[in-house]
DNA sequence: CGTCTATTTGAATGTACTCAAAAGCGGTGG
DNA sequence: CCACCGCTTTTGAGTACATTCAAATAGACG
């Protein structure tokens, strides 16, 4: 499992002691998906954190229309949750799905509260986490509001060359905000 | 100051002591800004967290084109900061402007490490408004992209009838990703 | 009152969408 | 191994919504 600590210290920007990633290691544990397994599911409690270690998922909304929109992607070394049910204890609004068969390291609300009061480097760590993902969605709304979806993609496939590869296009497309016809014209002018 | 009390309460669901609500107070101060004043400018370091006691404001990007995009606004009782900047130590990506002469409580980055670590009713408290941002944009995000501009507009002057009146209905545009000439047919074809 | 900025309106254009159907691809069972 | 089925991607034609360019009003501020 060196794949999370690798993640925690680039995340960090230093190292963690051993007895810090033990305890981590000591209170998550795994779990591997189908491929169209759930991960969370609007409406439910979503009591996990999940650190992928293989495979591929993500999370979307669905609208009043019945429309899924695709919010985020992870894939190997990428953190996902429903956050709003996670951190706040709520129902989650978002349902997580796998893509393919995936084994993930799951860390509960209670662990987590724990870990970082033992620990509060874990604490730091989160908060990057939360940090990034801040960052990355205000990016994301500005493009979304100004960039037209060509420039969206062509950024996105510069971006993400792996996602490219392994998520199917009308999820891509979803994730744009464009409908699948549109992303296929937009490939094939592109290319 | 009672509204900086208030928020924190309603924010983490429970009073706080009344020691560290002055610990509070102590560390952070307040400063008044004029209209079209800078809280924050980007490629320049954020060095403060901004509570509006009284006034507004609003946050943007500016991309390559020069276009601005509205992301955030904040009035009275609201938080404000260039996270990246603030939390991560490097040049801020969004600038943020006064649209009112604005009275604010300033709270530095080691205040605010301290603040924490003394009282981790604080980690709590930044952490419930870190995941706040985090819900509001995860929405914002599928809205932008399966909603038509109406239905967003709809959706906004509901949710926040106080923007509606005192924020300009060009940046109310730009928050929502439409131009000005197309917000005004909409609110002509909606009224 | 005059200037500057914001908002509204008009007409033409364009980008992405809808509806519809064909082609491509992958997996399953005969 | 091939035929078939379901799902994804592509293509075509017509449409709708938002944009652009341009100009006229309307409001705010000194």
């Amino acid at each position: 499992m060196t794949l999370l600590r690798e993640n925690i210290e680039s995340t960090l920007g230093h190292e963690i002691s051993n007895e810090a990633y033990e305890a981590f290691v000591a209170i998550s544990f795994q779990k591997s998906f189908d491929k169209k397994e759930f991960l969370a599911e609007a409406g439910k409690y979503c009591r996990y954190q999940f650190f992928i270690i293989e495979g591929a998922c993500y999370s979307y909304y669905v609208n009043e229309k019945g429309d899924k929109n695709a919010i985020q992607f992870a894939i190997e070394s990428h953190w996902i949750t429903d956050s709003a049910s996670y951190f706040a204890d709520k129902p989650a609004v978002s349902t997580i799905e796998t893509l393919e068969p995936t084994m993930a390291l799951l860390l509960s609300k209670v662990n987590f509260d724990n870990l970082c009061q033992q620990y509060p480097v874990y604490d730091k760590f989160f908060r990057i986490l939360l940090q990034n993902s801040l960052a990355a969605l205000h990016l994301r709304i500005a493009k979304t509001i100004s960039e037209d979806a060509e420039h969206r993609y062509t950024e996105f496939s510069k971006k993400y060359p792996h996602f490219t590869q392994r998520i199917p296009q009308y999820l891509i497309a979803s994730f744009l905000g464009v409908k699948p016809q549109s992303l296929s014209r937009i490939r094939k002018h592109t290319s």
